[in-house]
DNA sequence: ATGAGTTGTTCATACGTATGCACAACCTTG
DNA sequence: CAAGGTTGTGCATACGTATGAACAACTCAT
C-alpha cells in the first residue's frame, strides 16, 4: 500500500482554492488574507503536507542543499570542524550533504558531479580544486567557500575564504616557549603538509628570527611521516634516540603532539615539561584530557563554521560583491607542557 | 554572467537526436546503437553535461539522498560511526544527508521535514522516532533502518534493525575480568542509559550470575552523570574516595573508562592493571594510545555500515520482504588494563 | 513475397512547485 | 459617483527528466 505524498493541489482542493494560493500561503512576502491561510494550513495540517523539495528545486533553480567537501574523515579534528559545520549549516535552513573526495575519484571530478544538485553552497575544507571547476560553480552563482586553502591573493577568483589564524597562532607559539626560556627550539610539521601546517610553520620560523637578534637561539625543522599520533610516536623514536633533545617543541597538529608526548615519556623517560616544552596546534579533547594537559593554540570550529556559513548566506544575497576574506583568531591555552 | 547549465536537450540538440534518446543513452538498460550512444556522450562531454537531480527526482519520485539522523556529534565515538556511515553510503552510490536533531525540534518533527526530499532511505543512530513518523516513511516505502535502538520485538512494524553484539560484548567482558581473577565487579554505565548501554551491562550481569554459582563474586552496578571523559573522572573521584575499590570494572563506553582510569591515576595514584582492571567497550581512537592502552570491547563502525547500507539496498529492491534484524559481532581487544 | 518479431528512435506526457499576468472586488479620494 | 489604487485570488506556464506508446526500418523464417 504505497500511499502518495499529499501536494500542494491536493490542499488546495481541501481547502477550496488554487494551487497558487497553497504557494503563496507558504510564502511570508506574498499577500493572502488571514481567513484563507488559516485554511490552508488547516488543511495543509490535516494532510500532512510537505512541501516537494524536488519541485521547488527545479523553480527555483536553486535546492537547499549545501556541499560539505572533505578529504577523508579519520583525523578527529577535521571531523569534529565537519560536524561543526553541519550544525551551524542546519542552523541556518539549509542541508549539509558532505563529500568525502578520498574514498572517490580525484577532487575535481567529484565536484563536477555536484553540479547534479543546484546546490546552495560548496564549503571545501581540504583538497585543491583546479580553478576551472571552481569556475564553473562561480558562474553559475553558486557560493564556493575555501576553509584553510589559500591565501587573498589566491588565483582562484570569485571564491571566498575563510581561514584561521596560523601565522598568528605560530607566532604565538614561538613567543610562548621563548618567553619560558626555551632555547633549542624544533618545530614539527607533517610531510605533506597542508598550507595551513605551512603557515603555523612560517609564523613560528618568523618569530623565532626576530628573536634570534637579541638573544641566541637554536631551530630545527622536522617533518613526521603522517599527521596523527602513531606519526609523532614514531618521530620521537627516532629523534629522541640521538640524544639531541631540544627543549620547546612545536606541533602543527596536536595528535602528533600527543604521540611524540606518549612515546618521550614511555620509550625515554622523559618529564613534561621539565626536560621538554610542547605546544601543539588545534586544541583537540585529547589536548585537555589529564594524561596530555597539552598546551595549545586552540582553533574554534563553532566560530569558524559560523564565519563560512555567514559568509555563505552574505554571497548569496550579493551574488556579485567582492570576494570575502576573513580571518578567525586563535588563543593560546595554557596547560601543562610548557615550563613556568 | 549567470551562465545556464547544460540541459539534455542542449546535448540532444548537438547530437541531433531527440531529448528522449540522450536520456536513454545514458541508462545501462535501454536499447541505444552504439553509433548514437558515441554521439550523444560526446556532445555532452563538449557541454559538460550533468543530469539534473532535481528534475530526475521529480520523475522517479526518489532522490538519493540517504538521511543519517544523529542526535549529537560531539562524542567522537558516534562522529566516527557516522564518518563511516558517510562513506559507505557514498561508496554504494547515494548521497548522505546529515541530520543533527539535538540542535534542533524534536526527533519527530525533523522527520517530519525529511519527507519532503524523497529520500531513498533513513538511518536512525540515536533518538526515539515515534511509531506513526516511522510508518509514514514505511508506508511510502522509505526504508526506515535503526542503529543500535530497539530489539527484534520492536514495536516499530515494518523497520529494519541493525545491532551490534551488545550483550554478547558484556558477556565477553565480564568473562575476561573473572578470568583473570578479578572478584570485586563493578559495572558502570551512563546516568541516561542508551538501549545499547542497557543491553552491554545485561550480558555483564547474566555473564557474573552465571559464574557466581562456582565461585563468590560481588557485583555493584553504577552510573556516570554524563557519558564522557569528564563523567568517568568525576566518578572515580565519588567512588575511590569511599575505599570501596572494586578489582576489576567494566565500562560501557570507552570515554568514561579513559576518564574513571585518569583520575585514578592521577587522584589516587592507583596503578592499572595491578590495583584494578578495566574493560571498556568501542574500542575509540583514543583505548589504543599509549596513554590509555585500554583493553575493551571493539565494534567495528565500518562493519556496521556495511551493513546497514547492504540493508538498505536490499530493502529498496524488495520493499515488501520481511523486515530484517541483523546483529555484527563484537571482539576483545586485549591491552594492559587487564591484570593478567 | 508475406507476416511476425526485433531494434532504434521520436512524441507526448507527468512529476509538483513558484510566479508573472490578468482580473475582480474593494477602498480611497476628490 | 467616477477614477485610480490596493488587495486577494486564479490561470497558465516553466523547470528538466524518464518512460509508455507509437512507429519506422530491418531481420528472419515461412
Amino acid at each position: 500500500m504505497n500511499k502518495r505524498q499529499a501536494t500542494s493541489a491536493d490542499v488546495a482542493a481541501l481547502a477550496g482554492v488554487s494551487q497558487s494560493t497553497v504557494s503563496r500561503s507558504f510564502d511570508e512576502k506574498s499577500r493572502i488574507s488571514a481567513a484563507t491561510r488559516d485554511r490552508v494550513f488547516a488543511a495543509a495540517k490535516e494532510l500532512g503536507y510537505q512541501v516537494n523539495k524536488a519541485a521547488q528545486t527545479m523553480i527555483k533553480q536553486r535546492s537547499d542543499l549545501v556541499g560539505l567537501v572533505t578529504a577523508g574523515l579519520e583525523d578527529p579534528f577535521r571531523s569534529e570542524f565537519l560536524n561543526q559545520l553541519v550544525i551551524e549549516v542546519q542552523r541556518q535552513g539549509f542541508r549539509p550533504m558532505v563529500i568525502d573526495v578520498t574514498h572517490n575519484q580525484g577532487i575535481d571530478s567529484s565536484l563536477q558531479a555536484l553540479m547534479q544538485y543546484q546546490l546552495s553552497g560548496v564549503v571545501i575544507t581540504s583538497g585543491s580544486p583546479s580553478e576551472s571547476i571552481v569556475q564553473e560553480f562561480v558562474s553559475r552563482s553558486v557560493p564556493v567557500i575555501l576553509v584553510n586553502r589559500a591565501d587573498q591573493e589566491s588565483n582562484l577568483s570569485g571564491v571566498d575564504i575563510v581561514n584561521i589564524d596560523n601565522v598568528g597562532g605560530g607566532e604565538l607559539a614561538a613567543k610562548s616557549l621563548i618567553q619560558s626560556g626555551c632555547e633549542n627550539l624544533m618545530v614539527v610539521r607533517a610531510k605533506a603538509s597542508s598550507y595551513s601546517s605551512l603557515m603555523r610553520t612560517k609564523g613560528f620560523i618568523q618569530q623565532v628570527s626576530s628573536h634570534s637578534a637579541i638573544k641566541t637561539l637554536n631551530i630545527t625543522e622536522v617533518e613526521s611521516e603522517t599527521s596523527d599520533y602513531e606519526g609523532g610516536y614514531q618521530l620521537a623514536g627516532q629523534l629522541l634516540a640521538k640524544q639531541e633533545v631540544p627543549d620547546g617543541v612545536f606541533f602543527c597538529m596536536d595528535h602528533i603532539a600527543c604521540g611524540f608526548m606518549d612515546a618521550a615519556r614511555k620509550e625515554f623517560h622523559l618529564s613534561i615539561p621539565q626536560d621538554m616544552s610542547l605546544i601543539g596546534f588545534d586544541d583537540i579533547r585529547l589536548a585537555s584530557y589529564q594524561s596530555y594537559a597539552l598546551t595549545t593554540i586552540k582553533q574554534c570550529p563553532k566560530l569558524v563554521s559560523k564565519a563560512v556559513v555567514d559568509n555563505l548566506v552574505k554571497r548569496l544575497d550579493e551574488p556579485s560583491s567582492s570576494p570575502m576574506y576573513q580571518v578567525v583568531p586563535v588563543t593560546l591555552i595554557r596547560r601543562d607542557t610548557l615550563a613556568s
